[in-house]
DNA sequence: GCCGTTTTCGGCCCGACTGTTTTCAGTCG
């Protein structure tokens, strides 16, 4: 774990803490705004103390430059001891109890002893939790149900589960109502979601509401008001929120629950200092209401041109909004062809033909077939003869198919002594290489990353850190350094667009964007239906602020900047 | 705890829903 997600985790531990206590709420958001900076920054925090910097990050101010030196030096922080030393130890953990917060905890535990999860069950089944001031038998009943969700770990899910679930939602509602938008971190296009948010405006709330809650994927309802309904889905345990706004609202709305908090945050305060109000109703002077119905109006009245959800992270996007230095975001309409697809050769499911003709279909330019080579056996890697016959076929379609060009690539292994899975004169011959890291995940991967970056006719280097969201952590790899050296080269990295992988993520993306580095947009595609995960991708750049011009596939073939094109 | 083209003190985003209340507190987003 790096030291700034180390810092991270202290700061949040010390928010927890403080609020059980009590403590008050701005010092509580201000810890918890610095944990959420530094596990979010693009750059190493051990670098920026060395540079005497850390100050100069917003939001970090006196007392946690302070704190984050002390750390640095001994590894302590005195000020956590000191928050949780009168504290029992996992105490804290039962925050993430659903309808569990803090001053009930506090009740529970100063009133019933209540130390863990077995202590909080025994006072609810015998009946003491309820009889507490201010508690009562329906808290109860819902603290009760949380637990049960907290038992089931309710993780955050890849989006590439959560963003069709919410089309399918999308789809059985829309026609009872005007508009309906997804909003919340799927919006916004994050990795992983927590929960769904959905937003609709029509012409009979209850109504809307009561098709919502009788949707045959729910689980649960959690609440139902006039306004919104939450529920819990099936498949997946997912909490997904329907909120039935006015349409004159809905732009305000959207605005408002598309977030992140920090951005929403840092909103408002813009709208204050300008004598403004803002909710999700609307922007408000006075008691008048100057814009709502829109997006763009809601920030246009702030002064600001709209911002794309994917950048609204409170990462300098509202700043840049003002100064109208946004960066122009890189679109699907950019994409000009996929790098990243197996055929039948290797492990894919369809011919080469096939492909070409999907990949045509979606209005691609060229697709880079990329199998794998002949030491990945379990996934069908070419040996040179095949790799020969299949380039011929890929000739052949090229003869075939017009519209599209196929180019003949590869997905080299890099083997465990760092050499690559071909000679060169093979690499040479095709149009372009990718590089990957199959075996040896621990295995010196750092080395032998840089040892491919410096072979001439290696271009991209596939999914770099090697993580997977269903759990694999990566490889042993420095990402940072990854980054630097393959920037000195030229040579792009990926971004894996395969929902599981999203692989460099928007932090590194960001990393490699200010280091000037080159990506390449590949889905790993095994079948066809898979090409559509480019979307996931593409959320990923635009999250990472690119713009077209950083990204390989965006660029006509004979005009793609190939590291072995340059001089 | 952070921050400052009105401020180094006194602000800090705002509202829905629920349940326990008789005017509001806790939780959530």
């Amino acid at each position: 774990m790096n030291k700034n997600q180390e810092i991270a985790d202290i700061f949040d531990k010390i928010a927890d803490a403080l609020e059980f206590k009590g403590d008050d709420s701005f010092r509580i958001g201000a810890y918890r705004k610095a944990a959420r900076i530094l596990r979010e920054y693009p750059e190493n925090i051990e670098e920026i103390y060395r540079k005497g910097e850390i100050k100069k990050i917003p939001g970090i101010g006196k007392g946690m430059s302070e704190k984050i030196e002390e750390y640095l030096k001994t590894g302590r922080m005195k000020k956590y001891e000191e928050v949780i030393k009168d504290i029992p130890e996992g105490l804290l953990q039962l925050l993430e109890i659903p309808n569990l917060g803090p001053k009930t905890l506090n009740l529970a535990y100063t009133k019933l002893r209540v130390k863990n999860l077995q202590d909080l069950e025994k006072v609810i089944e015998n009946g003491q939790l309820a009889k507490l001031f201010g508690m009562g038998e329906k808290k109860v009943e819902n603290i009760k149900k949380g637990i049960e969700l907290f038992k089931q770990g309710r993780e955050r899910i890849p989006i590439g589960i959560a963003l069709p679930l919410v089309e399918e939602i999308i789809n059985e509602l829309k026609k009872f109502v005007y508009k309906i938008e997804p909003a919340g971190s799927l919006r916004r296009m994050k990795e992983t979601i927590g929960d769904i948010d959905i937003l609709t405006t029509g012409e009979n709330n209850l109504e809307i509401i009561e098709k919502f809650v009788l949707l045959p994927i729910v689980k649960e309802v959690l609440a139902k008001g006039d306004t919104k309904a939450s529920i819990i889905e099936k498949t997946h345990n997912l909490q997904v929120d329907l909120r039935v706004v006015p349409v004159d609202s809905f732009g305000a709305a959207l605005q408002y629950f598309t977030g992140s908090k920090g951005h929403n945050i840092k909103l408002r305060g813009l709208a204050k200092d300008r004598g403004l109000k803002i909710s999700e109703y609307g922007v408000f002077k006075g008691d008048k209401k100057i814009a709502g119905e829109t997006e763009e109006n809601v920030y246009k009245t702030l002064g600001l041109v709209w911002i794309p959800p994917e950048l609204r992270e409170d990462k300098g996007e509202i700043e840049a909004a003002m100064d109208n230095k946004l960066p122009v975001l890189v679109e699907w309409d950019d994409i000009k062809g996929d790098l990243h697809i197996h055929s039948k050769y290797s492990d894919g499911v369809e011919t080469i033909e096939e492909i070409a003709i999907s990949a045509k279909n979606l209005g691609y330019e060229y697709i880079g077939i990329s199998d794998h080579s002949k030491t990945s056996k379990v996934a069908g890697g070419l040996d040179e003869d095949k790799l020969k016959r299949r380039n011929e076929e890929i000739e052949k379609v090229n003869e075939k198919v017009k519209g599209i060009k196929v180019l003949k690539g590869i997905e080299v292994d890099i083997l465990a002594d760092g050499s690559l899975d071909y000679p060169d004169k093979i690499l040479e011959e095709l149009d372009f290489v990718i590089v990957a890291i199959h075996q040896g995940f621990k295995k010196n991967v750092n080395e032998r990353i840089k040892r491919a970056i410096e072979n001439p006719f290696v271009d991209i280097i596939a999914h770099p850190t090697g993580r997977l969201l269903s759990g694999r952590e990566g490889y042993d790899v420095n990402i940072d350094e990854i980054i630097e050296y393959a920037s000195k080269f030229n040579v792009a990295l990926e971004i894996n667009c395969y929902p599981d992988r999203l692989d460099l993520n928007d932090v590194n993306i960001l990393k490699g964007k200010s280091k000037n580095l080159m990506f390449a947009l590949g889905t790993d595609a095994h079948n066809i239906g898979m090409l559509k995960y480019i979307r996931f991708g593409i959320g990923m750049a635009r999250r990472g602020w690119l713009t077209r011009k950083e990204i390989l596939n965006t660029y006509k073939w004979e005009e793609m900047p190939l590291r072995r094109r340059k001089k």
